[in-house]
DNA sequence: ACCTTCAAAATTGAATTAAATATTTTGTAT
DNA sequence: ATACAAAATATTTAATTCAATTTTGAAGGT
């Protein structure tokens, strides 16, 4: 039906979970992928007509999908005039990743008091998981997991509308680290502030898991920043 | 064109600042308003010939409409279903109102730095005109500047994406606000918890702010999903 | 009497068509 | 040659039409 394979987003992501069936609603999720993996750029224009006939489908369906992309901030719909993708900008990235360093910092603390042994031993394989992609300088699968590993500890905390935001604004910051160059040091760096995350986590140690978070999720959201900026 | 004028909602929610003149989006912000202010009980059918008929409009923008409303959580598309409002639950309320709690705890800080002298006063006029309300127990209106209220310190933090966020969910607070029912001692207490709220931003002490907001929106959460699992 | 099965009605999903709005092109006048 | 205006074109918005799915109700069997 698709002209690309439906490339599966993070099950974790609550943003969507119900209404897999229906036209509109996988739309939205190859759309936002599309979106998310930068295979449309920032700001570019939407053409609707030449979408429809890459996917094969009538404007109804697509239009649909595209309002509810724009209420998750993806695309921006001025009226009477092409839909675009959202622009990118370093005072965006900033102010959004503040917003998620907020969530991580108060999620890992709740999400410390609930989880169980056998949560915290699914995110350590995760983590090694990523040491290996990191090794392999896979970066692309290697975001696809840190997604994971970040959704992961927030999704302890068991609150869905915590997951949710959560889902629909790491959407957004996936989308940013697309664009922007990491460098290895900084790569190596995140790595080892994972390292630290995970080991306050097996701790029980949740306001340090917290806060440790808190400043990872800030400091990449700078460098992302920078990198913007700079590029 | 609208069967009932349309209630404008709160200028600070960020929510759809864009795309002001088209059906769909109208149809967004009266079906918002409806279903916020409860006109349409929770987990009620919509049904969409008969809203049609009632705006006349076609389907087309209507159900434009219901998806955006479904990805902010006010409503629920199961396939082939009958749209229906979401289901306000006391463990749902619980998980919102924590969220939002960390929101204004994080972002009545970065407020508190950033604030003018105007601000701080705008906010202290807001309390007075609050306080009038609160004397002539008009419970509606003084929802609304509730909202413009909290609205209004998170806005002062500079942080669009916050703002937008804080915007979805305090509509959906305020709903289960409107189904629960607020006894006199708690609207008290409300009234004077806002005082020190102000009194600590007055001061400039947005740590002290902070705090004093988040155990004031714990705390309202717990007497909302109170008092729903007693009603 | 109750449960299952089948058919009709109603409702939702998607495509098509028509109307309104913006954009571009072209011509004319200064 | 440039600037403005008017017409033509293209694009978006909304209504209508068609198709697919679910629900409802009744009939027949256990």
């Amino acid at each position: 039906m698709f002209g690309q394979p439906t490339p599966s987003h993070s099950p974790s992501a609550a943003a969507s979970p119900i209404d897999r069936s229906t036209l509109h609603s996988q739309l939205v999720g190859t759309l936002r992928d599309m979106i998310v993996e930068v295979r449309l750029a920032p700001g570019e224009r939407i053409d609707e007509k030449t979408l429809c006939e890459a996917f094969g489908v009538s404007r109804t369906p697509l239009r649909e999908a595209l309002k509810v992309l724009a209420s998750e901030g993806l695309v921006e719909l001025p009226p009477n005039r092409s839909a675009r993708t959202t622009p990118i900008t370093p005072e965006g990235v900033e102010e959004l990743f503040e917003v998620i360093s907020w969530l991580d910092l108060n999620g890992a603390k709740a999400a410390a008091d609930k989880a169980t042994a056998d949560d915290i031993k699914h995110l350590r394989t995760l983590h090694q998981r990523m040491l290996r992609l990191h090794d392999a300088r896979e970066r692309t699968e290697y975001f696809r997991l840190n997604r994971e590993f970040h959704a992961g500890i927030v999704d302890l905390a068991g609150n869905s509308v915590l997951s949710a935001v959560y889902g629909g604004l790491m959407a957004q910051a996936q989308r940013a680290r697309y664009v922007a160059i990491q460098s290895q040091a900084h790569w190596d760096r995140g790595i080892e502030e994972h390292e630290r995350i995970l080991a306050a986590l097996e701790e029980g140690d949740g306001d340090e898991a917290g806060r440790l978070l808190f400043e990872h999720v800030r400091e990449t959201g700078h460098r992302v920043a920078r990198s913007l900026s700079a590029g």
